[in-house]
Order: structure tokens, then C-alpha cells, then sequence
DNA sequence: AAAGATGCCTGTAAGC
DNA sequence: TGCTTACAGGCATCTT
């Protein structure tokens, strides 16, 4: 499941491979992602050259030369560069053939995630009313605690609504709210604002580890696939309902947000 | 307006 | 062994 860590590194990856190369031709072998690709969209793309790709959230921003390719990887979608006209495998949905003789090849088996073409990225519906990028100065120790006073929904589900911060997904949601010590179940706007402190430099530490780890992890992105970077060695609780707490062994407990397994120490997190 | 529920998908694991 | 079923989850969108 690509993270935050994982989109930002998939982006640094294929930026040496694509920048200044023009789309030759593009190739649509199954339409059918969580939004349709359009008949056009190969002819939006044609003979434009991509001038830089950045990441917003999760979401990948291709600029062209007239408007924005925004790619979404879903849960199981990767993107990397193919050589040697290798044959494209079962879930390769689309191709862009470049003007290296390199293709950029997206791969995703539940295609949920998605590639469409707009003239501007920041009016768009999915971009536009994102909450601010977690390590950007704009997610300051105070802006949790400030936007969460009225809100009666639970901590973890709060943190991860994409319009109050982009990025935090179920794994890092779990884990930095167990570095945080704080209950997943407790409703927002009954955080303290010191404990909010706390958690949103857990959310910077751990996601700026992760994208360390998988930027020396994932190397290069020719002829290999984007493995996720997060490591399922250094995780705290997630995916550890009945075990043991590194911290106080006592048992982890688990129970359903969103219709999303979390998990948390009972004794550590209150 | 806010919060909970739903649906999109398929690979993998567990159960019979 | 082979079949069936449950589960995983990002996130837009629908419902309450």
C-alpha cells in the first residue's frame, strides 16, 4: 500500500528518467481505474514533454506543457520505468512511451488508484481543499489542537481525513498515535494541546524516517518493482492486535474505525 | 454540517 | 486438494 513515504520516493525516482522527455505515445490497456481514463486522454498527453513531477499528499503532479497529469497509486499501484521494451505483465494498465525509448508503466492489480488529465492541478476537486503537507511548516504544533476543538469524531479517524492533513494513512495513523501514547478512540476535541504536540512530531519523525528508509531502500525505479518502504520490523502496533507492547507488554488490542483494523496498547495510550 | 456507511477491486490467507 | 469466504485498504461519494 503506498504511503506518503512511498509516493514521495516513487516521485524522486522517476524524476532523473522523465524530466525534459517528451510523451511519445500512450497506451491505455485497461481504462477502468477508479476513474475512467477518458478516450482522449492519450491525445492530451502526446508530443508534450514533462517539464517536473511533485507530489501533493498522495497524489503525483506531472506538469506538462499544457496542464497536469495527476496519478493516484491507490493500494497496490506502482509506477516505474521500463527498458528494453519489456512485455507488459497482467494489471500494466497503461504505458507512456517516451522519447528516451524508456515507458513509464503503471501497475495496479485493484486499481483503485487513478490518471487523469487537468489544466490546473490546484482548482481541481481532488486537490483543491487538501489539508497541509505534514512536513511543511503549515502543520505547526498548534494547527492539530486548533482544528480539532469541535470535533467529536475519534483521534485516529480525524488525523486521517486528507482535508485536515494529507498523508497519514491507517499504518502511520496507528503508529504515530502509539508514539504519541494517545487512545485512537478518543474523540478529537478532547486532545490536549500539549499531547497534540506530541503527536504531530510523531507523524513528521515517523514519515520523514520512512521516506529516508525507502529512498535507500528503492534506489532506482528502472526494472524494479516499487516495494513498499515501510518495514514491518520497526512497526510499534500495527498488525500486532494480540501481541505483546514493546513498551509494557501487555496485550495490543484491536478494533474496527472506519471499517479499518486498528490497533493500540491499552496501558500505553490513553 | 458532521460523521458514519458504502463501493470500488483482486491477491492472499484462512476455513471447510 | 480445491473450493469458498473474509480481509486488506485510499478515498470519493452517498446516507443518515
Amino acid at each position: 500500500m503506498p504511503e506518503l513515504p512511498e509516493v514521495e520516493t516513487t516521485c524522486r525516482g522517476l524524476l532523473p528518467h522523465l524530466k525534459g522527455k517528451t510523451i511519445n505515445d500512450v497506451i491505455v490497456r485497461h481504462h477502468g481505474l477508479r476513474f475512467a481514463i477518458p478516450d482522449d486522454f492519450a491525445a492530451q498527453l502526446i508530443q508534450q514533454k514533462i517539464r517536473d513531477i511533485t507530489r501533493r499528499g498522495k497524489y503525483l503532479l506531472f506538469r506538462l506543457e499544457h496542464g497536469y497529469v495527476i496519478a493516484h497509486l491507490g493500494m497496490s499501484g506502482s509506477l516505474r520505468i521500463v527498458t528494453n521494451n519489456e512485455a507488459p505483465r497482467k494489471h500494466d494498465h497503461v504505458d507512456w512511451i517516451m522519447s528516451n525509448n524508456k515507458i513509464l508503466r503503471y501497475h495496479d492489480p485493484r486499481r483503485f488508484g487513478c490518471m487523469l488529465w487537468t489544466p490546473d492541478p490546484q482548482q481541481h476537486d481532488l486537490i483543491k481543499d487538501l489539508g497541509p503537507e505534514p512536513l511543511s511548516t503549515a502543520f505547526s504544533d498548534d494547527y492539530l489542537f486548533e482544528r480539532s476543538r469541535d470535533k467529536s469524531t475519534p483521534v485516529k479517524n480525524f488525523i486521517m481525513d486528507s482535508h485536515v492533513v494529507v498523508g497519514v494513512g491507517n499504518i502511520y495513523a496507528a503508529e504515530s498515535l502509539f508514539r504519541a501514547q494517545i487512545h485512537p478512540l478518543r474523540e478529537a476535541g478532547r486532545v490536549s494541546r500539549a499531547r497534540y504536540v506530541a503527536l504531530t512530531q510523531a507523524i513528521r519523525e515517523i514519515l520523514s524516517y520512512a521516506i529516508e528508509r525507502g529512498g535507500t531502500t528503492l534506489r532506482d525505479f528502472v526494472n524494479s518493482d516499487g516495494e513498499p518502504g515501510y518495514f514491518a520490523q520497526e512497526l510499534f502496533v500495527y498488525g500486532r492486535g494480540g501481541e505483546r507492547c514493546l513498551r509494557c507488554h501487555h496485550v495490543l488490542k484491536e478494533t474496527r474505525l472506519q471499517q479499518r483494523s486498528t490497533v493500540y496498547c491499552p496501558t500505553c495510550q490513553k
